[in-house]
RNA sequence: GGGCAAGUGGCGGAAUUGGUAUACGCGCUGGUCUUAGAAACCAGUGCCGCAAGGCUUAAGAGUUCGAGUCUCUUCUUGCCCA
């Protein structure tokens, strides 16, 4: 027997894959894209995972006749390029240029269906001019706005900070205290659209419902109503939001954010500045909100209750209470909200239950935030919780003190960056103050080549020859905004670029995308299913309200999220972290060292990264094992939505199957003739296509472990049946068949077989005969129990089934003799017999 | 604290969606071959039992001729939000 070089024959096939693409001009359109890579350096195994998911799919659907776009690109914007230029003094552009080559190379050795001539680059000016022109574009549709807002300030560096950047308030390079600034910053108005990317989620039918609901709570929809109080000897009121008007009977406070326009009152009060001082280091995420104690600063000024007459309570600062959600105040009804339970438990403030479910005791340990009917409440006792907002909301409107609000959780969203490696806004500003936009016909704003990473600051800001301008129209002299895009806006419309990369004009072929529009599968990590996806969808929804020739008003059709890539992790006596390949194994679970055979301690199968030295690299296993085995393996442990461990002794025995593949696929090719037993050929075919059949719809229901496993169950039995009297057209055409159901998985290797049968027609899938099927097992049970199986004729009636069973099958001795009460009998699956006891 | 998932051998997992529980792979055990190892091949591998058979899908109850799957209660784990 020959073996066969994995190797050789992946070099040869890379070629004819790069030559002959998944475009069926006839057929369907499918849009197949995987999330395209950040340019690291390499590609890792969680990339592997998922292009090797995104390529089944893909050649999948063109062997079932689609016309499948299938591109790849690179999200080459952003700041570990700015870093690793700092360290390695090398530009942005060479470093990412540099990593992108590595990269597609890679990507190459897979083997993957990817169209290499649509592919594109974020930090091309190609690219990124064509987003200058839509950010114009959403300028002037008053889609941008430019607002004042809190950043990360490291005074050292002189320079923004990303919240990932700053640890323990200090920032990461500098260790300075991270400070809070005050800057202008642009924004897309992406709440103008809360309502329709909520309610559009309802159309996402091929979205993970997880997805759809992490979305929704993102946005965050609730309804409340917007109430005035007055403060107790003061010509002024405080405008509050709540949720939950129906407790207002069990207000005992007023909480205030620390930047609420009444603290401006307080400015000289020592007391207070370090109050709002000390709330300011407890951090601004949600989480470090809700851990933090509840504190509260007494203004010592009172609230009037806005229904009963003569009650009056106290108002303090808080700090749960967030300025940039609703009003920044809130009343606090202790008794039916925990946060402010808490709060009047230490400042020893009123707890009055206003909503009971009947099981009314004496002192509440906790707030109670279920259902129930409200008491204590004047004109709302008895109503449900529900029924009492309802007519609460009506007094308040009907006395003028408030209305009506819904309220969102989502914020516009922030897209300056003080960065020199991103888009730049395509925004001057004018001596007289005013900002404008660059003229169109002046894009793209090109990113100076020539810059100084290692001073402090944005080193756009420092380079005045960019900086100053000049306005085309007008001559007047100008500054350019030195601050560039997010990178999130980079990837909220690359989709739409795929479809038409070269087009010269425009940021895409109306025509194309309308065509290949929305995408039909999208694949990526879970970690995702929040902003870029968010912001996806609005960026199409954007174009959409000014361009009304697209025809589509979601970007993803069907979204697919694959569990990520884990291995063990391993740490030597002292704690340090080690590298897989400075181990030995032992045994499953113990190791040793391999420089000093000291013991290894095996920690729990996490996801790779790099800090714990757990990362297996994609290339060393490809050269080792060859592609299709690593594409075999990293499908084959898991269903793809979970994760997925890696193990090498998994992807060895991936690389010896399908070299016992190409072993059979070369026996059948030799086989000699043989006399020929029909029956036997029959059953032989009833139960290839039975194969045939569940391959095809495991692939369809992105279930490719079970198609892997169904992939050894046929091989075994084909093993088995080239010794049988079967005729050798039979066997080659059904072996043919199992090779063209597995180009999805192992391309190389499936293109090779089958070129050994001079297979040329391998642009089809085979076809599930039905007529075929003539055997069916069936289940024969006694009182329930399952007594045996028999392998019998399709369609046979209850009474054929009966007497089969009493001649043949070894469930006869319950039935001989015995009164039948009664018989289930479902066609083709079971038959249960119900004696009597 | 709230919401959503999920819980099946030593491990990853399968089960035509209410009809054969433990497919397939890893690991393990035994055997053949080999000076030996590796590789390859064969056999076995949920638990109890010599066997016939019985038990088993986190625990408990329920619906049903029939439950891993549906309902309820409890426990555990993971994820998201707070």
């Amino acid at each position: 027997m020959e073996r066969i070089s994995f190797h050789a024959i992946e070099k040869k096939w890379q070629k004819y894959f790069s030559l002959n693409k998944l475009y069926n001009k006839k057929g369907k359109k499918f849009y197949c894209l995987e999330m395209f890579p950040y340019p690291s350096g390499k590609i890792h195994m969680g990339h592997v995972r998922n292009y090797t998911i995104g390529d089944v799919l893909a050649r999948y659907k063109f062997l079932n006749g689609y016309n499948v776009l299938h591109p790849m690109g690179w999200d080459a914007f952003g700041l570990p390029a700015e870093n690793a230029s700092k360290a390695n003094n090398l530009h942005p552009r060479i470093w990412t240029e540099k990593n992108i080559k590595v990269m597609k190379n890679q990507l190459k050795m897979l083997g993957l269906s990817i169209d290499w001539d649509l592919e594109i680059s974020t930090c091309n000016k190609d690219y990124y001019k064509h987003q200058q022109e839509l950010f114009i574009d959403f300028f002037n549709q008053g889609l941008v706005s430019r607002k004042e807002t809190y950043v990360n300030w490291d005074p050292v560096e002189k320079t923004v900070l990303a919240n990932e950047q700053v640890i323990n308030g200090k920032g990461w390079r500098s260790n300075a205290l991270v400070e809070r600034k005050k800057l202008s910053q642009w924004f897309f108005n992406i709440t103008k659209f809360s309502d329709q990317l909520l309610h559009d989620l309802e159309t996402l039918d091929g979205w993970p419902e997880k997805v759809k609901l992490m979305q929704k709570n993102w946005i965050g929809k609730s309804f409340g109503c917007e109430l005035n109080f007055e403060i107790d000897n003061k010509k002024d009121f405080i405008k509050i939001f709540t949720t939950r008007p129906d407790t207002i009977f069990g207000a005992s406070f007023i909480a205030l954010s620390v930047d609420h326009p009444l603290s401006k009152t307080f400015n000289n009060d020592e007391n207070f500045l370090k109050f709002r001082e000390s709330c300011n280091k407890t951090g601004t995420t949600e989480e470090a909100l809700a851990n933090a104690e509840k504190l509260g600063f007494n203004t010592k000024l009172f609230a009037k209750h806005p229904f009963i007459k003569d009650k009056k309570i106290p108002i303090f600062f808080s700090n749960f209470v967030l300025m940039d959600y609703g009003t920044g105040a809130i009343f606090g009804c202790p008794a039916h909200d925990q946060r402010d339970f808490e709060f009047a438990i230490k400042y020893k403030l009123e707890i009055i239950q206003v909503v009971s479910d009947g099981k009314l005791s004496n002192t509440l340990h906790e707030a109670f935030t279920g259902d129930g009917k409200i008491i204590n409440s004047m004109f709302l006792d008895g109503l449900t919780v529900n029924e009492a907002k309802q007519k609460i909301i009506f007094k308040i409107e009907e006395k003028n003190i408030g209305k009506r609000k819904t309220l969102f959780r989502l914020k516009d969203w922030g897209i300056s960056r003080q960065r020199y490696w991103g888009c730049p806004i395509p925004m001057i500003y004018l001596d007289d103050g005013s900002v404008v936009p660059v003229d169109k016909s002046e894009l793209p704003v090109e990113l100076p080549e020539n810059i100084d990473l290692n001073s402090n600051g944005n080193p756009l800001d420092s380079h005045k020859e960019w900086k100053n301008t000049i306005q085309k129209s007008t001559g007047k002299k100008a500054v350019r905004e030195t601050d560039t895009l997010d990178t999130f806006v980079d990837s909220s419309w690359y989709f739409l670029r795929f479809c038409s990369p070269n087009h010269k004009n425009s940021p895409f072929d109306e025509k194309k995308i309308n065509y290949w529009m929305p995408v039909d599968q999208y694949i990526g990590g879970i970690e995702h299913a929040i902003l870029h996806l968010l912001y996806s969808r609005f960026f199409t929804k954007g174009i959409a309200k000014f361009n009304k020739n697209i025809n589509f008003s979601e970007p993803f059709k069907n979204l697919f999220t694959q569990g990520m890539v884990c291995h063990e992790s391993y740490k030597d006596q002292n704690g340090e972290w080690l590298y897989p390949d400075e181990i030995k194994k032992i045994s499953s679970n113990s190791a040793v060292k391999k420089s000093d055979n000291s013991k290894v301690i095996i920690g729990p199968a996490e996801s790779m990264s790099k800090s714990k030295k757990n990362t297996i690299d994609p290339e060393t296993m490809i050269n080792q094992y060859g592609a299709d085995a690593v594409r075999w393996f990293i499908l084959s442990d898991s269903p793809p939505e979970k994760d997925v461990q890696w193990s090498d002794t998994g992807v060895v025995s991936a690389n010896k199957f399908l070299q016992k593949i190409w072993n059979l696929n070369y026996e059948v090719s030799k086989r000699e003739k043989v006399s020929v037993n029909k029956k036997k050929e029959l059953s032989f075919i009833s139960k290839m296509n039975n194969f045939i059949l569940k391959i095809d719809s495991s692939i369809n229901n992105f279930r490719f472990n079970v198609s892997i496993a169904l992939f050894y169950e046929v091989y075994k039995f084909l093993k088995g049946s080239i010794e049988t009297e079967i005729s050798n057209e039979i066997i080659k055409e059904n072996m043919t068949n199992i090779m063209k159901l597995m180009i999805p998985f192992t391309p190389h290797l499936a293109h090779e077989c089958l070129e050994l049968h001079n297979c040329k027609s391998i642009n089809n899938w085979p076809k599930f005969k039905k007529e075929s099927l003539e055997e069916i097992k069936i289940a024969v049970q006694i009182n329930g129990k399952t007594r045996d199986i028999i392998t019998i004729k399709k369609d046979l009636s209850e009474k054929e089934i009966f007497k089969h069973i009493t001649l043949k099958s070894k469930a006869k001795k319950y039935l001989v003799d015995k009164k039948i009460n009664k018989t289930i009998f479902v066609k083709n699956k079971i038959i249960n017999y119900i004696l009597p006891n």
